[in-house]
DNA sequence: CAGTGGTCTAGACCACGAT
DNA sequence: TCGTGGTCTAGACCACTGA
């Protein structure tokens, strides 16, 4: 064999994408083996290996030891989100960011809402409205409540100068969390906030993280109106 | 040094993930370099390197040449939707899949909606609008033109039996894809194929693909009421 | 039991980027 | 220029899984 000479594994990977492409490889196909690749390609098995199971991260690839690799028969794209801070979302996009605390001051009660099982009956919570601006318009609303079983020292927080959003990431590591995106009608609440018709669709996201099974936080995220959450495949 | 003795790369990430949590190393801070890992955990580099390298693409470590490695000052957390088959995704739930084409017979004319650069005016494109049922619901309406250019083998397709969505993704490879996330409302004419009330709020995926620059498809696909797109962070 | 992927090691060289 | 991460190699052993 040793047709052509790939020595690095981007390459292989490049060159398997395209004998998939071209339907060298048909989905549902057993590729040779990393032997056999790394045979033809001139390069290590390693290397091979490493090409080959990037690939099976992206869901292009199945692999099962005894098997072999396969190609995915439906192939799985992943659409990535990088969650970051709200303020550094509107400053990557060149805009200047505002922020304004519309509760003046986080009251603490029993939860409301959000119930999660992990917290308990007993559980104090913070409740925090905030608004996040882009040019001194209205960005997103930040709805949430703190764990303060497990974050005690947000009870100090007045949360006037920076949002939670921004505190609880600097200070609160957490392990793993939740997230989920809806489309929701007539928040009347934030709507004013938002400035704009309360019967306007508005797009949401939730969150909640954990921090080794204990809830930290939970956070409701209203946009405003038009709102686009984009990524690629 | 040599404290504890690790081996294996996951093993390696653990305990890293340990000290940023207990801020044995904090936000900004550069951490020991490979060797010196390696050393302290006596296992080789390449091991450390693994577990760092895969650390550094959840977006947790900051890594450069010559300057070492930095543990994320804003974390960044990614959110990944694994986008599939709409049928999978119903089955995936336990439901029963159904489809259903609304129009009866797509029509070929030049696109109307969703231009893009690279479709040209002459461009002649496959307009197809169909409806995906779980358990006999209205679960997403499927709104879709294909470039003919691109996929001829389109035009000899009714559409009857399967839909678009199946169809392409077994027959025609694709490059890459761009994706959104938005909530609308009323879109009057899908309103009543989902059974709901028109000034409700919907969420609506758009997609793009395509092969090498050249637009394959466009869809846009709008959910059901009360529809929630959900991951882990 | 045997075949295939998963990973580790030690050593080597390369590539980027700060100085 | 030179320090640090990025990657490759050859060989070895392990782990899963189908027969």
């Amino acid at each position: 064999m040793t047709r052509k000479s790939i020595n690095n594994w981007v390459g292989i990977q490049t060159e398997v994408l395209e004998r998939i492409h071209n339907r060298t490889w048909k989905p549902g196909e057993t590729i040779p083996k990393e032997i056999e690749l790394a045979n033809e390609f001139g390069c290590s098995r390693v290397t091979v290996n490493r090409a080959l199971r990037t690939l099976a991260d992206r869901g292009i690839l199945e692999r099962k030891r005894k098997i072999g690799t396969r190609v995915a028969l439906y192939p799985i794209s992943n659409a990535i989100f990088k969650i970051s801070l709200i303020r550094k979302e509107i400053e990557n996009q060149g805009n200047t960011y505002n922020y304004k605390l519309i509760k003046p001051y986080p009251t603490i009660s029993k939860h409301q809402r959000g119930v999660h099982p992990n917290i308990t009956e007993n559980s104090h919570v913070i409740f925090i409205k905030a608004l996040h601006e882009s040019n001194r318009k209205p960005f997103v609303v930040e709805d949430r409540w703190i764990n303060t079983a497990v974050v005690p020292s947000a009870i100090h927080q007045t949360f006037e100068q920076f949002s939670p959003n921004e505190w609880l990431l600097e200070n609160v590591p957490y392990t793993h969390g939740e997230i989920s995106f809806s489309a929701i009608n007539c928040p009347i609440e934030n709507s004013s906030l938002l400035n704009i018709d309360s019967r306007d669709a508005f797009f949401q996201i939730e969150r909640t993280t954990f921090d080794k099974e204990q809830v930290i936080t939970n956070v409701l995220l209203t946009y405003h109106k038009d709102y686009r959450l984009q990524s690629t495949l």
